[in-house]
This record gives structure tokens, sequence and C-alpha cells, in this order.
DNA sequence: AAGGTGTTGTTACTTTATAACACCCGGGTC
DNA sequence: GACCCGGGTGTTATAAAGTAACAACACCTT
């Protein structure tokens, strides 16, 4: 993912819901996307330690409560961890495809599966307000690397 | 979910597979089936509680460890708790239905849905292993009492 | 009896997450 | 300007969830 794209891409969805991305918030955003895997909120705080002083845990949580809210990261659940969204600002239901052995996430997006799952759902009277679709496995690079 | 019925479907399934199903697994087994709703590792320690001493947290998680490998509980990831599985023995890939508001949670099992994540999932090269799929939203009653 | 394997008990600790309260800053209003 | 209000942030403390490491035991096999 483009930082800087990803970033600017943030800014314009706030601006126009009127959300404040504040730089705080801003910063937590940047941390989340250059770290390119899922990456817990602990780990956040260390990179966001000035000199011997770290922020304390509801600081990063603050900004990642945010974030989730505005649909710009992920919580990906098995994990306890975040990424960055690769659809920011279209409305989707994503699945998440995470290698237990590299830790990669990818983020992957199938219509028919939406679908699918509304159908099963609607059938049994259950609204859904939040998907939870988290594939754990290998990775085709991890599994080649297996043989 | 029948207590007893259960239970003595596990004790075969275990049976079969020369795994040793133990007074105390046995006993977290039923704890979790009498919940009837999930039910997290140290509420499940304060029902082991027996007078002033509760058994340590390893206690109960060796437990639960043993029942997820024999297929006979399932973990709801996104609340961090445990339910017994409704098609102990089957293969099966399970969804959950989870009321943010009662806590009920229901597991359906929807064949489409697993047929579309293997397709989506073998184009990409990826090796699933484990689908964490959880649906969290109202349930029918619920959904209907907020009217 | 000796040794091995799997289960349990126990202590201590790590990791993840939240409650509660104080403070501060910017905007509107009197 | 003085006031208030609301959202954002800082800080302390604590809750909740999960694990590492080692000792003890029980049962089976040799």
């Amino acid at each position: 993912m483009n930082t800087r794209a990803a970033l600017q891409h943030a800014e314009r969805l706030c601006k126009q819901r009127q959300a404040r991305l504040t730089p705080q918030r801003r910063r937590v955003l940047q941390l989340v996307i250059e770290a390119d895997k899922p990456i817990g909120a602990y780990e956040l705080l260390e990179q966001m330690r000035d000199g011997e002083r770290r922020p304390a845990p509801p600081t990063v949580y603050r900004a990642l409560d945010f974030l989730l809210e505005q649909g710009l990261i992920h919580r990906i659940e098995s994990l306890h961890a975040f990424i960055g969204c690769a659809h920011a600002g279209t409305r989707h239901t994503s699945q998440f495809l995470v290698c237990t052995d590299c830790g990669q996430v990818e983020e992957v997006c199938t219509a028919d599966l939406g679908k699918t799952l509304q159908q099963e759902v609607q059938r049994s009277g259950f609204l859904p307000s939040r998907p939870v679709i988290e594939l754990l496995g290998l990775c085709q690079d991890c599994n080649k690397r297996t043989y």
C-alpha cells in the first residue's frame, strides 16, 4: 500500500465526514499502514515512544477506535492486531487470509460471499452489523516453502 | 443442546480416537455446554471454584485446548469465549451468528459458503487450515424488541 | 523396580484492554 | 473578556485474557 496516497485519501474522507483526523490519529494510521502487516496496540505504543516516555495504552486505543469507526483500518480478531484497510471509503465486506507462518494478511473481497452470507442470515432473521471473516492458513509462499 | 446426549457423544468420539476425556476435561465440557451461550475461561474457573480455592488458569486452558482439538467446542474469537459444538464429530465449516445484545450465538453451517470460500482461496494459492467466520449483529428476538 | 508418557497443580508473569478522572484547547455566547 | 461546552488528550490504576516453566503424580510398559 502507498502510504502517502492512503493518508491523503484518509484526510479527504474525514474532511467529507467532518471527522477530525488529528495529528495523533494520523500518526497511528501512518504507523499501521507502514507496518504492512497486522500490528498490535502495544507494538504501536513502542513505535510511538519518544525517548524515555511511551504513551499510555488509552492513547493508542482511542486512536484505533476512531480509525476503526471511520473504516480506515481493520481489526484482525484472531491476532489481536490491526491493519490498514485496502478499500477505505467504499462499502465492502472483507475477508482476511491470515498466514500463520509469515504473519502476512491479505484482504480479499468476494462479492459472492457477502451475498451468500446475507441470504443465509436473512432467512434466520438475524440482522448483521459487523462480519468477522478470517481464514487462517498458509499463504502461497509459505506453502511452497514447506515442500 | 441436550447436555447428557452431548456428553455421551463426546465420550464415544474420544474413545474411538483413543483421546482421553478425563474427568476434568469432561467437567469443563459439561460447563461449556450447560452455559448454552459463550462462556469465558475465567468464568469457567469461577464455576469450578471449590470453596475458597479456584483452579489456576492453566487448568482450564489446558482442558479447553483439548476440547478444541477434538472439535467438541468452538472458540468465538470476537468474544474471547467458548461454546459447545453443535456438530461434534462431523467435518464441517461453521459460521456463528453472534448477537451483540443478548449474547446468544447460533452456529450455522452453510455449505455454499464453505465452497465459495474454498474457491476464492484456491485461486490465490492460499492453503486454509482454520476458518473464523463470525457475524456480529442482532438476533431475531433482539431485533424485534428494538421496535 | 525403573523408566516413559501424559495429566494435573502451582507460581509467576506477559499481553491485551478499559475505567475513571484531570486537563486543555477551540468555538460559540453572554 | 468571561463563561461554558464538547471533543481530544494525558495519566494512573486496574481488569481481563492467556502462557511459561517446573514440580508432582498416575498409569502403563519393560
